[in-house]
DNA sequence: ACCATATATTAATACTATCATATGATGCAT
DNA sequence: ATGCATCATATGATAGTATTAATATATGGT
């Protein structure tokens, strides 16, 4: 196996990502029963103990299953802690990415309202002031692919820093990562940035003098827009009636 | 260090219980430096191999960072990974478990009337009726406490499956750890069960008629005061302003 | 022939000893 | 006082071995 080409530091997180990145990409399918550590570990090129460490990992995120004699399965896809940073990461690196980003789409159009509402009642005046700044930032680099996602996600950053909820912060950091990956595809949808950057202002401004109705309804409206144009990026047909088609 | 007290299988998962928990608590605050692993092997009556897999665990949660030379320190609170859930049981189990819980009802009250509009547009007939039937259930079990948290958590937990999204569903079982104790103090509160059974009701309904505005306006008010109920029961007074106080 | 129990096999679990590597700290020289 | 070389230390990683648990098989009784 060629570790060399990743990115990892430790041997144990790139064993991880080997496996677990195999897993959720289907290569290794629920039911699959893998080899005994020994083989593994001769077969990946690393000490028995440093598979079993990974493993360890790789059950805790619930990818798989492993008990004397029965040897190590992969889980059933449900028991999958999609809420767990490496996995959505895998996940989204996939093929089943289109789906994903769906469904992660759906999750931030019921939770970013939401953020946005707690952000205005809560936010202290340097956040009101960041997050403003942070427009103006997008507004300045409309034309600067790299920059203007840069700016864009920490604009959403800011308005969760400011709800001042740690486990909505850590929902945040989940969905950062498929953002990130989504924003590359929506910023080249002709006019898309144009469109969105208004509502960013709006939201900016409600949050600014404390109008958390109005925050979370053109948030709301906000994350419409995006996730239409991903869908629409995406190209996923047969995927159950998403909520804002009939918004 | 008595591990026999405590209820996980095997010796690795124990050691992550200790040293966690002891984390959240506080015991061991941020920053604090711990002993190399080969003598944190002795004081805590395991193997070095046992010490080391579950550092590793631990820093995979966001609680501890580990250097050479350096050694093993506790991150700062806001790295840690409250979305584990793990984390959070160690978080609701500890001191506190106040703060915590008021956070949950909080992502509670975004979340799920996200969930109950999905799940109203989604829902299959089976879905529909399941959810129905759950309503009964805790009808019937109104004066059995046990039974009737069971019922409700698990008429909660139909709706997060009818919404049909795996990162929901997760998020789902993340908060239903925190649900499920904070359910133990709102079930006694006078009238409390009374109250919320007809809102069940009402969102049952809504769901079965595919009336997703409906379904997550009444969502929203039922967990606005269950909400009530446990902050009220946990007399959180430093806490800032929920987004439901002006309701 | 069938079922229950005992045994054997297998793979994970756990421990010990040892080497490798990275990093912080020390001290010397400029 | 600053910069560089050296050393000490704690994690990172490996090899070998013993223990434990669960499954499959064999054995014995009915």
């Amino acid at each position: 196996m060629d570790f060399d080409t990743r990115t990892g530091t430790g041997l144990r997180q790139r064993t991880v990502e080997t496996i677990g990145y195999r897993i959720v990409d289907g290569t290794y399918p629920p039911g699959h029963r893998f080899a005994n550590q020994d083989d593994l570990s001769v077969a990946l090129g690393v000490s028995r103990t440093v598979v079993r460490e990974a493993l360890g990992l790789l059950r805790d995120k619930g990818l798989i299953d492993s008990r004397p004699k029965a040897g190590t399965v992969v889980s059933d896809c449900r028991t999958w802690n999609l809420s767990d940073p490496d996995v959505l990461r895998w996940s989204i690196s996939s093929r089943s990415a289109p789906t994903t980003l769906s469904h992660v789409a759906e999750v931030r159009w019921i939770i970013e309202p939401g953020a946005a509402r707690l952000a205005a009642r809560r936010r202290s005046d340097e956040a009101a002031e960041e997050i403003l700044r942070l427009y103006e930032a997008m507004a300045e680099a409309v034309d600067d692919y790299a920059r203007y996602i840069e700016a864009d996600l920490a604009f959403h950053d800011a308005i969760f820093s400011a709800a001042a909820n740690p486990i909505l912060a850590q929902m945040a950091e989940m969905i950062r990562v498929a953002l990130e990956r989504s924003r590359r595809l929506t910023v080249q949808v002709p006019g898309g940035p144009a469109t969105t950057l208004e509502l960013h202002h709006q939201v900016a401004q409600a949050i600014q003098r404390k109008d958390d109705i109005e925050a979370g309804r053109i948030m709301a409206e906000l994350i419409e827009v995006s996730a239409n144009d991903l869908l629409r990026m995406l190209q996923v047909p047969d995927l159950p009636p998403a909520p804002w088609t009939a918004g």
